[in-house]
DNA sequence: TCCTTGCATGTCACTTAGCGCCATGGTGTC
DNA sequence: GACACCATGGCGCTAAGTGACATGCAAGGA
């Protein structure tokens, strides 16, 4: 699933930037959620990854975006879910079996980092730092999103519809994200929500006036 | 219209409180589209605004952050146009005959201020600090809308519906706010967006899937 | 009127975020 | 083996941001 492919080219590729950076990003979340953001130094997070500070500074522009990666991935579930989106699917459908599917193949790494994703997102609604990272996130995905909705809809992604769409579906994506989020945090019980893939696709049908989420030929 | 209201209470007033900070947000705002974000220190936005560093720290968490009351002026619009929208008026009519009023009663301040509101959500787009900033600004404003929407609704403003409603509102205000800024900053006519505010109002309709927009007893 | 209390601001010292610069080492190509 | 490229580390510096303490201004009470 993911076999690391054999990078012959120059520079570093960015399939390893991006896991470096995600792996900076697991230990500077977890350092944020034990002792809080202010009490944690750069040159903490850098000495728990075994890099030097120069070295992070050089792959996150500052403190707060070291949560990015992992906040990205509380949402990168949505979108590499719509990204593989058949065009004859609905959304409803191929978002129940997608979340089917993960939940058979997640590891146990998966659950690690959602688990970071939701303490980063529980954080955010405290520390103005997380909230910061956490909607410049949603805005990266939302930037995905116009790419995904563009090709649906064979309009250009930056048009204002496509945007306003893409603007749309990503909200109400993070609304859901925070709602569950701040629910599992306080205890709730995560069978709860085994209907939200059904109400999230629905909300995003909805909220783009049915211009995503439906089957194109009826 | 904004006369001050005489504040006998101790300490500063929230008015007061608010209007420094718009007035360091203005200078800061000028300062970060002249000579750029990074080039711009905090010693100069206080020495700007005629306060001590320190002072300013106190009033503003971060540098970026000092680009939120200006940026929130830019949406500030909007969300005032909702807080006193009529209920037995659609949104649209409503929408249309604010900015009317606007237009007539804005004085020289505004424009500038919208003027520097514009000139943000543009720095927006290659400075993440300042993108940082205006999301969060837009995210106070989903908060405001909230409240505006449950109120309307008659429903909880942390429930998950209303929450629902509120960010994909401001999302598709947010969407035609970063439009429309990056439009008039390129040299568009600004004519060309006389009947933006009908489409805002629809596409806010839509979006929340008729829940906020329309009349509630037609 | 004087004293007190509360609060905003200023001054100073200090920590640390974050970057420019240069050296080093590891890896791929000729 | 020589060379080029690039990620990293170390050092030093500027600037962001904060804690502690002093000052000054306004309101209110005796």
């Amino acid at each position: 699933m993911d076999g690391t492919t054999a990078d012959k080219r120059r520079g570093m590729s960015d399939l390893r930037r991006h896991r470096l950076r995600l792996e900076i990003s697991r230990e500077a979340s977890r350092l944020f959620w034990e002792q809080g953001v202010a009490a944690t130094t750069g040159d903490q997070i850098a000495r728990a990854v075994g890099l030097s500070t120069r070295t992070l500074w050089r792959h996150f522009r500052n403190k707060e975006s070291c949560a990015e990666p992992v906040l990205l991935r509380g949402v990168e579930w949505e979108t590499s879910m719509l990204r593989d989106w058949p065009r004859h699917v609905s959304l409803e459908d191929h978002f129940t079996s997608h979340v089917r599917h993960y939940t058979l193949t997640a590891t146990r790494t998966d659950h690690l980092d959602d688990l970071l994703a939701v303490q980063m997102s529980v954080l955010a609604r405290t520390e103005p730092a997380i909230r910061a990272a956490w909607l410049m996130a949603c805005d990266q995905t939302q930037r995905e999103l116009a790419e995904i909705i563009a090709a649906r809809v064979d309009l250009p992604a930056d048009g204002l519809l496509v945007r306003m769409h893409a603007a749309a579906a990503s909200a109400v994506i993070r609304a859901h994200s925070e709602y569950i989020g701040a629910a599992l945090l306080t205890g709730a019980d995560p069978l709860q929500f085994a209907d939200a893939p059904r109400r999230i696709a629905r909300a995003v049908h909805a909220a783009t006036g049915g211009a995503v989420g439906g089957v194109p030929a009826a």
